[in-house]
DNA sequence: ATCGAACATATTGTATGCAATATGTCAAAT
DNA sequence: ATTTGACATATTGCATACAATATGTTCGAT
């Protein structure tokens, strides 16, 4: 037994805030060009003006929020030559990132990684209209891929990408074609990486990026 | 002529400490391990903490400092798998850079990165020991490649990775061979950018890359 | 001598007040 | 009606005080 008691000092004002807001950008929840007054949130959080100011920091410095001095935090919008440029980089990393977990995986990683896609493909088939859903599960699907490959900054990376918010749309973009497809490419991933063929499963991922991508072929000016 | 004075009203403290000691770390002034106390900065800077934590904040955010609640801001080192891990990232990043860069360079765009290029071969000549002039040459020369890209997502990621602080400890370790295969790499990439042939940029930058990190092989851990 | 507990010190986390700046309003001039 | 400037208000930037937590030290029990 222990004698002593354990620490469980729970995370600091800053950091609760931070996350609170930043899933509420996630998934949707703020409208694009909305300012986040410090009063506000501390109002709404029952917090001071101090933890709340880090935590837009933070949001800021991971592209949530655009922070002019003086003026404060915006939420900000996608242009669409900005969601371009994101899918044209989350093709080429999260097609490294496919390629080193196909080289890396083990049996149990494998296993892991078809009991997400069968949950995402449950989510699919349940109701293909609940798109957050839908998204978060596709999101520990990629997100899976990302840590099996074993190089941590990398999964950092992806992460910061597929988490910029204008995601949780995509799939409501999609028609039943391209519901297919996405379930065909899911399941080709998890066969590329399953037989170890690096080259094979980074391609697929790429292309499966790219195809996403081309749905969202105009989207509304930041 | 303007009739209404201009604002010019300077940078905010905050943001004066945050490229201050960023800008320290890059250039390698403080030992790794060191522990940055709020009450030092601010004495140092003439400021209250508000303002530092507000930078340290941002430092750790891009992963220049370590911070953990409660206990403050640790300047970071990095482990051989992590520098393996950035240069592997570094690699595929730049090399797409590159291809892009190659495919919509114009002519004066050319002129430019070949003038920077000159810079740093000068500098190269000059002193070779002289590594962090050589670096900021080098810098300038692979941040141009960035920039001409026309992704900027990109050149933001690609420049994060670039500053994260070791790299300026790398020409030190490089060899009379490393230097010549260094020179001719650069000349070529220049050569490919002007050809516009964006398969052979990128995959010049991706071998490019790689060669260096090779010379990264032992380091020391954090 | 070693270990652990209690205390003292140092440092970070948060709240609050005030100064600096930006934003909104309104009246007067054209 | 539009524009310009001055004023009033709202909001952010920074400094300071205090609370919460971590770190270091001393003392005593074994």
């Amino acid at each position: 037994m222990q004698s002593r008691r354990r620490k469980a000092v729970g995370p600091t004002a800053s950091q609760k805030v931070y996350e609170a807001v930043r899933d509420a950008i996630s998934s949707d929840q703020f409208k694009v060009g909305e300012r986040l007054t410090e009063d506000a949130l501390a109002r709404k959080f029952q917090v001071s003006r101090t933890p709340v100011r880090e935590a837009m920091q933070r949001l800021a410095s991971d592209g949530f929020v655009v922070f002019t001095a003086h003026s404060g935090a915006l939420i900000r919008g996608w242009s669409a030559q900005e969601v371009r440029d994101i899918f044209e980089i989350r093709a080429n990393l999260e097609s490294m990132a496919c390629g080193l977990a196909a080289r890396r995986a083990t049996r149990s990683d494998v296993e892991r990684l078809e009991a997400l896609r069968l949950e995402w493909e449950n989510a699919l088939v349940k109701d293909p209209r609940d798109v957050a859903l839908i998204s978060e599960r596709n999101r520990a699907f990629h997100a899976d891929i990302f840590s099996i490959s074993g190089n941590y900054r990398l999964e950092t990376m992806c992460l910061q990408l597929m988490d910029l918010g204008f995601l949780s749309r995509s799939f409501s973009r999609f028609d039943q074609d391209d519901i297919n497809r996405s379930k065909q490419d899911h399941a080709s991933l998890v066969q590329a990486i399953r037989a170890g063929d690096g080259d094979w499963a980074g391609a697929l991922m790429k292309y499966h990026i790219l195809a996403a991508a081309s749905v969202f072929t105009g989207t509304e000016p930041s």
